[in-house]
DNA sequence: CTTTTTTTGGACTATGAGTATAAAATATTC
DNA sequence: GAATATTTTATACTCATAGTCCAAAAAAAG
């Protein structure tokens, strides 16, 4: 990564840590990082385009620190389970994400908001399938319900009133969450008390790799299925989608740029469960196909 | 309330449900409620101001109606509890209060954050509480912790991205939650296992350190400040609670039926602010003692 | 009817995001 | 090493919005 960028997403963050996302002006960045302005934007659109890096950084950070220590061997492991759920917590304390997450999770931004969301729906895939992994093949109709009141548990324990009064380590508080989570897992399995929430989530979790083919035939069902409800911006978009994604090469910065808006397009509406998990994939493929590039 | 201030209130959270807090401007605001900017900031000091009042009705409107159905008789009626916990999620649903809470947990504003602390550690408090009404005066140590999870384990579930994708109501979401806090809390009370307990309880009230001489004093001072535009009831009042705390022997019972008499008296008015402040540490007070009795 | 309080409208300040641009510095190419 | 392309800088500018100020008008109170 070039220099001046890597100085403006440093200073950033160490004043984001500081003063908190808000109250740290696109000024008080370039004057820290020793920059103009105009370099600034020249790197970033926006400030929270900035953002945006810096929690895509995160995320990365967290998935390859995971899979470090993650092997066939210990995949049941608890204590494995344990340590990746506390990487997430040590890296995002370590860049104070904690209250960034917090201020940012409903902004009007569409890009930051699209960003969280995926992310958010990564984890609790791959905490359901942990889960699956830890407690056995036979509670995979619960395991994401359990995935997500875990998320629920780890995160108010989190909460900035909740933590600062208890000095135990993530690792103690991670495993006191999954002793209570294996009570209730099985239960659940056992009661079969479920809630829901597999339909939403459990398509994408069937093939971790997305194929190009798979994602324009799930646009393209889509588009028949549904057009006549869409507004003709929409249909512009997924029909420029489609025609990109069926080139050779297609212009990946041009479908980072336009997906934004179908997500936009689709929030609050009926087909927003609908359009989340293919936009999910495509998301997915993007992310594939730039990681290939760079 | 005054009619001017009740139809800013009113457009203001009709303009914070449709548009949301960060992009409702003041201008807004006031020109929905057809009313001049000197009068906003009449009523209300800043932005900010405005959406504490709107979140501390519904917060005022949350404890009146849980206590509406709470009887000496029910208190240990698992259902009652559920009515209780899904009052909040109707009150905060209502109003749209959710990504409201969300897009200022972490505001730089103190009165903010500070309204939200309280109503979070009150919320917590009465959960523990009523989860040892329920559950049994056995489970009093792991009470506060389960109180915690179970609001983590609630809020979770009112994730924007989780929470559309389900047709479940509150209630039964509600139950399947303390169906979960059931089996949680009986065998964090018998293996002992358990994270925060009261601790949280007691570092709360020592952080804020409200001392009767402190409150005496603020309570003195607004009386003699603000006297003269109160009513003579609300003299009574002011008077008969500085007598009392001054006393050796507090009656405590008799004080917590006059406090919402005072809170009362100021809704609407131009003290309500200041006033607000005060009955809080009041309130915090009385805690404090009534902990200390049982 | 007189005085006090509330309300109005509009001008004004301050801050901060983002744009525009011309000149300077740096890198690339031939 | 000169010509060309690019990146960077500095600075001035626009725009949106929170919040202030104030004098005149309207409403309420006495």
């Amino acid at each position: 990564m070039n220099t001046k960028k890597r100085n403006i997403l440093e200073a950033a963050q160490r004043l984001f840590i500081e003063k908190g996302f808000r109250s740290t002006t696109v000024n008080d960045i370039i004057e820290e990082a020793k920059v103009s302005k105009g370099t600034f934007y020249n790197y970033f659109s926006s400030k929270n385009e900035c953002i945006i890096a810096i929690l895509e950084n995160a995320r990365k950070e967290t998935v390859i620190k995971r899979k470090e220590i993650h092997t066939q061997q210990n995949a049941s492991d608890v204590h494995i389970l344990t340590k990746q759920l506390s990487i997430r917590l040590t890296v995002y304390e370590e860049h104070n994400l904690f209250p960034l997450f917090a201020s940012i999770i409903n902004s009007q931004d569409v890009g930051l908001r699209d960003l969280i969301k995926r992310n958010y729906i990564e984890e609790i895939n791959w905490l359901s399938n942990r889960l699956i992994d830890v407690f056995g093949e036979q509670t995979k109709n619960v395991a994401t319900d359990c995935a997500v009141l875990a998320l629920g548990m780890i995160q108010q324990l989190q909460h900035p009133w909740i933590n600062p009064s208890t000095n135990i380590s993530f690792d103690q508080l991670i495993e006191f969450i999954l002793r209570r989570i294996k009570t209730i897992i099985y239960e659940m399995t056992a009661t079969n008390d479920s809630l829901l929430i597999n339909s939403f989530f459990k398509q994408k979790t069937e093939e971790s790799s997305v194929t190009r083919e798979h994602v324009i035939e799930l646009l393209k069902t889509f588009y028949l299925e549904e057009k006549d409800s869409f507004s003709p911006n929409t249909i512009q978009a997924i029909e420029f989608v489609l025609e990109e994604l069926s080139k050779e090469l297609p212009r990946i910065f041009l479908l980072e740029n336009i997906v934004p808006a179908l997500t936009e397009a689709f929030t609050g509406s009926q087909l927003e469960q609908k359009s989340t998990i293919i936009i999910y994939k495509l998301w997915a493929l993007l992310d594939e196909w730039r990681e290939g590039q760079e």
